[in-house]
DNA sequence: AACAAAAATGAAATAGTTTCACTTTCATGA
DNA sequence: TCATGAAAGTGAAACTATTTCATTTTTGTT
C-alpha cells in the first residue's frame, strides 16, 4: 500500500495545492484552447473520483476507471496527479474546500456578541449540514485516513476542515494569551474526523439527531480546553 | 481494493474468529505432527505480519514477504487465511486479544467499592500501556480501519479493545436499568480507537501525558452519558 | 502553413494478489 | 513395516491493478 519510491516524474504538474488560476463552475461548454483544456481534465478527473466513490465507495477508484469516466486515458491521469494516492488525495481536498467555505461564510455572519459556545455549535451544525451533501465525503475521508494516517505533529495534519476552520476561529474567539496547544488542536482535529465520519455512516435520523448532540458535547470539551 | 469476489476457497480453514482450540504462546520448540504443524504454520504466519508491520508498517505486508517471513510458499499463506485482508485482521485480533487480556485480569482486581469513574480512568491506563507495549498494534489498527471502515452498526464492530471490554465493565458498573445506547456505545468505540491511536503516534512524554489526560476527559464524558 | 509547446495516447513494463494441480509429510492400522 | 489417505505445503502461472514513456494530436502564435 505504501509506495516504497516516488520518483518525481518530470514535474507532474502544478500540484493538487494551488487551484488559485480560474474561477471553477463557469464556462459550461465553451472550450477555451490553451490552459482551458487542462484545467477541464483536472476537473473531469477529479469529477470522475467523486462520481465513482459516491456511487461504489473508494475501492472502485480505479486509474483505468477514473480516467474512462473522465474520458481521457491513463497516461493523461498521471500528468495531472503523481499516483492513485495523489488523485484521492486531491479529490478529499476538493470536498474539503466546500465545506471549509461554507463553515468561513457562517464564522462571517456570527453576531458580534456571541458565545464560544454558541458560535462552535453553530460552525458544528453547518460542517454536518455541508458534509452531507456532498455524497463523496465520507468516502474521500476514509480513503485519505488509509493514505494519510494520523501523525502526531500538527503541522502535518494540514488538510481538514477542522485544522483548516480552526485558524480563523480561534483568531476571533480565543483570549489572546491562549496559545494554541498543538497537542490538544491535534485531539481535536482527529477526534472530529472521525465523529463526523461516523455520523455520516449513521442511517436513521433518530440516530443522527442523538449523535449530533454527542459530538457537540464533545465538541465543547474539547474547545473548552483550548 | 474492496474486493468484487470472496470465493469459499473450499473452507479456507477454521478462521480467524475462534481461537478457542489450543493455548497460545506454549511450546516453543517441540514439533507437535498433526494438528500442531498447522498451529505452528498460522502462528508463525501472524507473527512474520506482526514483525513486518512494526519495522516497515502495513505497507510492507505483502503476501509473499510474509509467507517468506515465515518460511512457507505463500499458497500455504492462503491455506489459512482468506485473502490478505483476512490476514491483516487476524493479525490485528490477536494483539487486540493480548490487550483485553490485560483489561480483564484490572478489571477483576478492582476494588469493591471503586466509583465507575476511577475504574474507567484505572482501566484506560492499563490499556494504554497494554498498547504501547506492542509495537504492531498501531500499525494493524490502522490497517484494520481502512479494512473495515467505521461503522454505524455496532454490532458489526466486533473487534475492537472498547466494544470486548465494556460487556464485562457495564455489567459490573451500569445500573442495571442501563439499557445500552447503540450509538453511544459506537461512539465510545470509534472515539477510543482514534485517540489511542493518536496516543501512539504521540512521540515526546509531555505530550504524552497530556494526551492521557485529555483523552480521559474525553472517555469520562463519554463513559458518564452512557 | 510551419512551428513548438502543451496535452493526450495506449501498449508495455511492473508489482502485487490469488489460484490450483501437484508433491510431501505423517498418524494410523492391516 | 509399510500402504494409505488426509492434512499440510509448494510454486509457477493467471489475474488485476498501477505506472511509464515513446509517440501522436491539438492548439496558439507567427
Amino acid at each position: 500500500m505504501t509506495k516504497f519510491i516516488h520518483p518525481p516524474t518530470d514535474e507532474p504538474f502544478p500540484g493538487s495545492a494551488g487551484g488559485a488560476a480560474g474561477l471553477a463552475g463557469i464556462e459550461p461548454a465553451r472550450p477555451v484552447p490553451v490552459q482551458g483544456r487542462a484545467l477541464r481534465t483536472r476537473a473531469a478527473l477529479l469529477a470522475a473520483v467523486e462520481t465513482l466513490v459516491a456511487s461504489e465507495g473508494a475501492g472502485a477508484v480505479t486509474t483505468t476507471r477514473v480516467a474512462d469516466a473522465a474520458g481521457v486515458s491513463v497516461g493523461t491521469l498521471y500528468r495531472y496527479f503523481a499516483d492513485r494516492d495523489d488523485l484521492l488525495l486531491a479529490a478529499y481536498d476538493a470536498t474539503v474546500e466546500r465545506i471549509v467555505a461554507a463553515c468561513a461564510k457562517e464564522l462571517e455572519i456570527l453576531p458580534d456578541a456571541i458565545a464560544v459556545e454558541e458560535a462552535a455549535r453553530r460552525l458544528l451544525a453547518v460542517y454536518l449540514d455541508a458534509a452531507e451533501a456532498i455524497p463523496s465525503h465520507a468516502g474521500l475521508l476514509k480513503a485519505m485516513r488509509a493514505i494519510r494516517p494520523v501523525e502526531a505533529d500538527q503541522s502535518d495534519e494540514r488538510s481538514g476542515v477542522v485544522a483548516e476552520i480552526l485558524a480563523p476561529f480561534l483568531a476571533r474567539f480565543a483570549s489572546p494569551g491562549t496559545a494554541a496547544d498543538p497537542v490538544r488542536l491535534s485531539l481535536l482535529n482527529v477526534l472530529m474526523g472521525t465523529l463526523v465520519d461516523l455520523y455520516l455512516v449513521t442511517r436513521t435520523p433518530e440516530d443522527r439527531a442523538k449523535l449530533r448532540r454527542e459530538i457537540e458535547a464533545h465538541m465543547l470539551l474539547a474547545v473548552a480546553r483550548l
